[in-house]
DNA sequence: CATGAATGAGCCTTCATTCAT
DNA sequence: AATGAATGAAGGCTCATTCAT
């Protein structure tokens, strides 16, 4: 179907190139149709890249979603630990969602700015309420020390966020490393050792 | 003096827009000029937004290297908190040159990219240098656990970069309250407890 | 269709102008159109005047063999004779068409250059070789003295090229009776005459 | 002399360039001042450049004047041989003010033209007087077969045209020999050959 | 004399978009 | 559903020129 096709071109050039230097032209071109053609299935630029966007952010939504979920019946390190798995997996796997992911939080142009931010919100509080409940969990278990959940959650998903951002600085087996480090350190951080961190 | 009011200009535009929207007719008519006036201190768009960029960096580093010593007398946690601290401050106190560090990070025009690239790598190499010695004082002195150097520097880092990503997504409040919370959790993980972390 | 009559309409201003003076605006706005409609039919401005080069040489080769060609039954000073006729014939009917290949010789923008040369060279070459076969018929039926074929060659196409440049200083009728004379003079220098040159 | 420079450098682009792409500032430039500073010097581009065309021409003018009264005392074929010669030698030896000479030719800005034209007929037809009186010299003598006088200029005048425009096509040694033959022809076809030519 | 600063005019080019076919 | 043709708007840039210093 041409209509996906131009979808997915358009967005394999934003993570290449960004929203200004993905041109009509340009993605009518490596689609291999002309560009008054995109028309016939999308009334805009900001039309087809708010697909983009959309569907962007619902595949990750849903990924991270998902992969939490099937960690329901594992304790409260592993599922925390999975969900950092996860995130690293979901960008490391397909490397042009997570820069089109980027330069959509960072670049977006100002018209599509609200609709994104709206969606980026509904999303994130999703995935706010399910980490809130593993932590919640954790605390009634006996499993991390008791603190506020609010914060704990903040500072989780901070950890992903420093985690994200260096996935575009370091290669590979560097990323790993680090990846592990920080979470060793967040994990005695929060956990409740008896008398020595694990 | 007019070259440094369209530099500003540029890296206020930089800020809001990014480069492709930063037009040197809107920067020119910002600073209160005509476009070809541009050329008469810069030889080009690319020869302005790396004078920006040049300078954004070394700002940048020039203030990190200056804070971090400013606590060369005092303790390891206190100069790693004060490093995090200073980090925040930096981009808090200026949030314009914040955005375009990050627009700098992520979307570049390629030609700028690797002459801003080689800049932006001897600046961390410095900063790291400075952290690495933090830590090896650290242990040294007892009052961090064994641990390999690079390792913990890798990690303090990442640290940094989530904060620095954080800071855009939260307003002011939200945003402090979040570093608190990444920074005990941090510093429990890495120092010398006795009994209990405090 | 349009893309000829923009070809067309480059190709008037170019002789008119120059190719730096026929701007593509003032191209369009001769043709009916504006500026960017051009772009629909060629990538460049370079790539306009390309067709238009290549069209001029293209023509003024393909008239010359024609011409050269219709002779092919007649003796050789009438065949000489004809050829020179036919030059003239050629840039007097069409002055436009001179002028722009003047202009074409010796202002043509630098990356046009190669090109252009070689479709030159190419077209000379098989000039020449025609002009060689006349001289050679020349000589062995005694009609012309014997001389190097090379030489005479050169020195025929010396004269055309004598009177391709007069003919942009004088105007018709002086022209004429001034290639009725170097005609004379050349023949009568060359020719196998008996007692007298007739 | 700065003003000279100028004119000097100008003069050297506009064989290389053309006008339109010998700008004041690439010629500022290669003087080694700032371009505003030609201003103290000429009025306009315009000027300036009718600075470098009247020297151009005198420049010719006054050399050929002076080579052919240097051969008065020679006979008619010397004397003739020789402003071919030195047409030759005075492009040669100097072969950007020929390359000027003949872009002034073809590709004058409108405004030049009425003035240059001018300064240019007049030139021609003192160089016309002093032919003439060669020729007529000639014929008084018995050394040229009986002809107009004025045909008999013209003719000559077109072979030197030739030379000129041959002179840009060819590499030195091919135009020597080119002119060689030319000259040869030329003149046993007009002067007073006994029985043979020499 | 020389120049730094500034500018109006204009050039080539690209882009998103429309519309008839 | 697709496209050829066309365009308004705008962008980066160069040029000749002016003017105050």
């Amino acid at each position: 179907m041409t209509k996906n096709k131009i979808k997915a071109v358009a967005y394999r050039q934003l993570a290449e190139k960004g929203y200004d230097r993905a041109t009509l032209s340009s993605i009518a071109k490596e689609v291999g149709i002309k560009t008054p053609s995109i028309y016939a299935f999308y009334k805009n630029k900001e039309d087809l890249f708010m697909a983009v966007y959309k569907d962007l952010l619902q595949d990750y939504y849903l990924y991270m979603i998902k992969a939490i979920e099937q960690t329901s019946n594992k304790g409260v390190k592993e599922r925390l630990y999975q969900i950092v798995e996860d995130l690293c997996h979901y960008h490391l796997s397909q490397p042009e969602k997570t820069t089109s992911y980027m330069k959509l939080s960072f670049f977006l142009p100002p018209t599509l700015n609200d609709e994104v931010k709206e969606i980026f919100s509904e999303m994130e509080e999703a995935l706010c309420d399910v980490i809130k409940g593993i932590f919640s969990e954790g605390i009634e278990k006996g499993q991390l020390k008791k603190q506020s959940i609010d914060d704990l959650t903040a500072s989780f998903l901070c950890l992903m966020d420093g985690i994200f951002l260096e996935m575009h600085y370091y290669q590979y087996h560097t990323f790993k490393q680090r990846v592990q480090q920080v979470w060793n350190i967040f994990w005695n951080g929060i956990c409740m050792n008896m008398h020595q961190r694990d």
